[in-house]
DNA sequence: ACCTGAACACCGTTCAAGT
DNA sequence: ACCTGAACACCGTTCAAGT
């Protein structure tokens, strides 16, 4: 049967969340849609640039309208909207943070970091280094708060779950440190 | 010939440095050690656990004296020194991260951050948080340097090198969130 | 204690050829 | 435009057997 570049993005979203991206092989997917494993090269020139195709679909299937409120509050809500929707799919975070280092895709958060900073009054340089910050702390974060929840309900640990508000703390953190660097935080003269 | 397994560990990092984690296969470093790959798991029940082994054995080579400074030197002191030996060799950044991440290895930075954090007056469970959120920052941010040295050197690419000093204000960053957290710093009542 | 030999069950990718 | 068939050069791990 013959397939579109999108029903092999879609059966691989599915293969990752009920195999892990471990399983999530370019032979495994091919035999999920009946073809041979060349013909996965007919639509993506490598595993890797498939993998950015998938990561940015389970991006922007969790997609939220932008809020439009103070800068800091659209920061906290682009790094709250990306953790869901990595959250979502089995392995989301690992997949999303992998393909964000190889800059192949999912940079879409990446730019309205930047954005909603240079909003809040940082220059550009600052608003670049503050982006990468939140973002690192996001994808570790995320990515060892799954392996964890993954770990649990494979029944394989049941080590202490991490406190439910701990992402809100270090993003607040990350935040406060953040604030101190606003020019108009820090009175010229 | 026969091998100790010290002998495994310093050739896997020669292999490491020379052709990169994605080349320091099983098989790989047995034929470099003139041995059948099966040979490897007298020493090693897995790969994973080979990797970590070489994980601390780097941060073992890079490892110095702990300054015996204010609470928040010896954290930037542990992070620093964290950082020099992952740059070190080829890929270590990716290696102490993933082996950290499966808590298999590398955990010595982190009990060290724990307790200056503690030392600094947080207690046991904001110091954990605070600790995870450096973590996350070093890591990201190490291997992300290096993925971009790398490629520069190997000629890939010559996009804008990250400005030297992004990690020391990246690492400020976080560190002013942490200071705002210390009780010491917010009068009781 | 340390290793061999052989096997099992896999990988990503290329390429000429087919419809 | 989309796919087949076959091949190339690999993986991690197990296990009985050897010294």
């Amino acid at each position: 049967m013959r397939h579109r570049r999108s029903d092999v993005v879609d059966t691989a979203i599915r293969v990752l969340d009920t195999y892990g991206l471990a399983d999530l092989s370019m032979r495994r997917l091919a035999a999920e849609l009946a073809v041979q494993p060349s013909a996965l090269y007919h639509h993506f020139r490598s595993k890797q640039v498939l993998l950015a195709a998938v990561a940015d679909e389970v991006l922007a299937r969790g997609s939220r309208p932008h809020p439009t409120g103070a800068w800091d509050e659209r920061v906290r809500a682009v790094c709250t909207t990306l953790r869901d929707a990595m959250l979502t799919y089995r392995d989301g975070a690992e997949l999303v943070a992998t393909v964000h280092a190889f800059r192949l895709g999912g940079m879409a958060p990446h730019r309205e970091l930047v954005a909603a900073l240079e909003d809040g009054g940082l220059d550009a340089g600052l608003a670049g280094t503050a982006t990468r910050t939140l973002l690192h702390f996001v994808f570790g974060h995320v990515s060892d708060e799954q392996t964890q929840l993954q770990a649990a309900s494979a029944g394989a640990i049941e080590a202490e779950p991490r406190a439910e508000s701990d992402f809100a703390v270090g993003l607040d953190i990350v935040l406060d440190g953040i604030r101190l660097r606003r020019p108009v935080d820090r009175p010229a003269g």
